[in-house]
DNA sequence: TATATTTACTACAATGTATAAGATATAAAT
DNA sequence: ATTTATATCTTATACATTGTAGTAAATATA
């Protein structure tokens, strides 16, 4: 695989559709909100950290430095950013979920389930 | 999360998706052919058979001894089946991608591939 | 100074991936 | 018929990448 088409996990994917609902210039914490509400999954801020510095050195996000938070202070934000080719990689990740879910013969219950993403 | 929520992969929800395209009882090179033709990916046997080995350990697929290619004989085939519990680890994956791709305010390019993989 | 808020560091577990080796049934050769 | 070759398939081993959490560090406001 040519070094910008490398595997992308399932956190990745989770933490870029995040920045992405939430419309880029997002921080930690809101991310992890967001993981939290819309894919009823916990995540720690440590892991959450960890990932997007990562994702960072592969230069799917960018990032810059904020204000800190209005009542009661703290360390400055770190808002991130989905790149272009951040966008890439979720598009080629979802268009490859797609494909291998479509025309699944499978018991009703499943079936319905897939039917419901790829419908 | 509980044992039987545990994190899924991409390329395990790949074979996982592969051994149900083909409707069970898949074997090795076959779950590869399928991966390459559906996914556009290609796969090492290696790398196949490890993780079925580590999906069957998690109980997400189960297997049994077949017999030997007709034509030109070798190894007997090694025939792999997912699981109720694999269909519900790749259903909860399935889910989770929907819930937080849909609803996403993107770009024309990216929002119609998100679109097509969720309307 | 105390505390809430957020990020950075460190370490280990789980998953991804490939190369090489092993096993075995048929085909071919003699 | 016995041996040798070869195609087919699985196992073993090793290392890279990603997932995850606990703890420490930084810093603006109360």
């Amino acid at each position: 695989m040519p070094t910008n088409e490398k595997y992308l996990g399932e956190f990745e994917q989770l933490i870029l559709l995040a920045i992405l609902n939430i419309n880029n210039r997002a921080y930690g914490t809101e991310i992890a909100t967001t993981i939290l509400e819309k894919g009823q999954r916990e995540v720690t801020l440590g892991a959450l950290y960890t990932s997007l510095t990562r994702l960072q050195t592969k230069g799917l996000v960018s990032s810059e430095m904020g204000e800190a938070t209005a009542e009661r202070g703290g360390r400055a934000k770190k808002y991130f950013t989905v790149t272009a080719q951040g966008q890439s990689a979720i598009k080629r990740s979802l268009s490859l979920i797609k494909n291998m879910s479509k025309s699944l013969k499978l018991n009703k219950t499943m079936g319905d389930s897939i039917q419901d993403l790829t419908a």
